[in-house]
DNA sequence: AACAATACCGAAACCGGTTTCGAAATGATC
DNA sequence: GATCATTTCGAAACCGGTTTCGGTATTGTT
């Protein structure tokens, strides 16, 4: 009989369909009042900002995204272009990094707009869109070249961004980078205390700064240590699997081939190790592999791959810092933040065999 | 002397400094006039319509997102949450998947929003804050489980999205998934073809609903195949290396252990390759060993891993044209897609040895 | 030439918030 | 109790677009 009785009010509606104007016109006050007191404006009297908060979150009020952004003229929002992938991705450096850096952007209430990049259209195509419709307030940048269009672009445009990895124009923006010199004079030092004297470098493409700066590191060292370089041991690759092969092909047919082979990064590593394995070298015995990125499946590889590892969730989150910093106070000096990678030995690397020759006592 | 002369006024200004409001005073316009001319309406005579758009493109006008998407009342954004990262990603499906999505949705003119969950919350808090602060128009979930509560909550909140999966309540939501079942049935089929009668499978957990198509797939095959169903060569496991690892010991330490194993995926397959190389099992000759998800670096090891594959472009492809679809039209009736897994032999599985016992004979 | 129909554009409301400014209410002071 | 400072809130402008509505100016019809 008694209608109101039989079941309690439910309040509870969908998400999203309650106005600030709905709360303010339900406590007879004003939307302007209404989001003073949500915003912990100070011309608020305690009971009015505890009445306006308890029906706010009765009645599940989350103001409108949209509308408070445009008002406040931001975008709360980064911007990540995700580069052409390569047909055969190897590492999951790209989707770690993502995840550290969206998780380091949320604690700063911003989001991550992720951008792909198509390959026909120029490279700062996406990043012209995303400026001009105003839809990041910065971006996130990685795997820059030495020269790079983007990072032109952005600085002649005065828009905010942090790189992953230097530029020629490191001066004039923020950067993040691991030091990969560093890392492979590391690496070359360790093979040559394991008495290595004739080491093959396969590089990555020219464009890529960071791949410039390993050989450099693996020059240094060689110098370093008054051994001989040879050019021939130099072998540009891609920083693909193929062009790990590749490369290893020309290394291991030379009749002086290398003991040991240092890769710019893990994809080239495995190349190698498969193209070595395909002409008789016997891993670690007879040759000595390095990779660079610390790809997770180089542990399960026989032997394990050894090679220079970094933490990307840190890289992510130095990044987002730093940007975090340049967005709250435009006018700052440029930083930058060098991490450094650590060798991570696991066993495809080793002393180098007295015997030159290929020998079958290294079958079990 | 002539400053005029002295160079062609450059009208060339900072992109995203010019808005509607000065477009339409710059040429005598309303703002909702050259809104209408911009935007292709019916009633602006041709020759304002020409003035508006020159002086747009001239000037470089680009409307505001916020705005418009403000007054339109859309966010012309998807979420995609990444589901808490395992601690050695081993394969790129994520960045692939993200990769294609952000293609596909961009032909739409709709952007990508990444989030990342934190796994101190529940899994679902991300989406409801996505949802209530109005951040994106729909999702595109992935890896679900049978009983998902992110599918059980926005089902309840009547939010569009698109699974990559199938769940409990898949006749309620549109999905796209790979057909693991008839995947797990054609390795079953190719593996009992080369001979073998004990075989191994190595699953995934009981949550993620695929893993139990697949385990699904290769007891059908057995069954069809009047091959006895031996409990104890069904093992656990966690789609992780280190999971497969412990399965196959377990599998490899029986009596009578199996001539092949079959993974769940490839990080799995790895895990039991390793374990297998432990305890002196050769691959293929002693042990086959396949996986799942066809990951690029199965091609560089030694053997090359024999694995199902799918098109994970084709993914983000097919779930976002069924999101487009819902979003057009939310009262048509729930769709879905299954897509097929290739076997792509590569070398990991091979007959079954004649002889039960380890042997040396393989040694090159 | 008078009238109806059509083409074209201005005016204004609206989307859902934020923020500034000023006025009313309250309290403090003498 | 009058005066002044403070507290508290309403009113209104604003962010930058979109969309509806109505009013001229133009064209078409007889």
């Amino acid at each position: 009989m008694n209608d109101v009785k039989a079941g309690p009010e439910e309040e509870w509606v969908k998400s999203g369909e309650v106005r600030i104007s709905d709360l303010a016109a339900e406590l007879g006050l004003t939307k302007g009042t209404v989001s003073r007191a949500l915003n912990g404006y100070e011309d608020i009297s305690k009971k009015t900002r505890k009445r306006v908060m308890e029906a706010a979150t009765k009645r599940g009020y989350v103001p409108t995204t949209q509308a408070r952004r445009l008002a406040m003229g931001l975008t709360e929002t980064i911007g990540l272009v995700l580069p052409p992938m390569p047909s055969q991705p190897v590492n999951t450096f790209v989707s770690e990094f993502i995840n550290s850096v969206s998780a380091a952007l949320h604690l700063h209430g911003y989001d991550l707009l992720v951008h792909s990049a198509n390959s026909e259209e120029s490279e700062v195509e996406p990043y012209r869109r995303l400026v001009q419709s105003r839809k990041v307030d910065g971006f996130i940048i990685f795997r820059t070249n030495e020269k790079d269009p983007r990072v032109n672009y952005l600085l002649n445009e005065g828009f905010p961004f942090v790189t992953h990895g230097r530029t020629a124009r490191m001066a004039e923006h923020d950067w993040f980078d691991i030091d990969g010199e560093k890392a492979f004079r590391d690496a070359t030092s360790h093979l040559i205390k394991l008495g290595h004297q004739r080491i093959g470098f396969v590089g990555g493409g020219r464009e890529f700064f960071s791949a410039q700066l390993r050989l450099k590191g693996f020059r240094a060292m060689l110098e370093e240590s008054f051994l001989e370089k040879v050019p021939s041991l130099e072998q540009p690759g891609d920083l693909t699997g193929q062009g790990g092969e590749i490369a290893a092909q020309n290394l291991l047919k030379q009749t002086r081939p290398p003991t040991a082979i240092l890769c710019a990064n893990d994809a080239t590593a495995l190349g190698v190790m498969k193209a070595a394995r395909e002409l008789g070298f016997n891993i670690p015995e007879e040759l000595s592999v390095i990779g660079y990125d610390g790809i997770a499946l180089g542990a399960y590889i026989d032997p394990p791959l050894t090679t220079l590892t970094f933490s990307i969730e840190e890289s992510g989150k130095e990044m987002v810092n730093l940007l975090m910093r340049r967005l709250k106070s435009p006018d700052l000096p440029v930083i930058s933040k060098l991490a450094s990678a650590i060798l991570k030995l696991r066993g495809s690397e080793g002393p180098p065999s007295s015997i030159q020759n290929k020998n079958m006592e290294n079958c079990l």
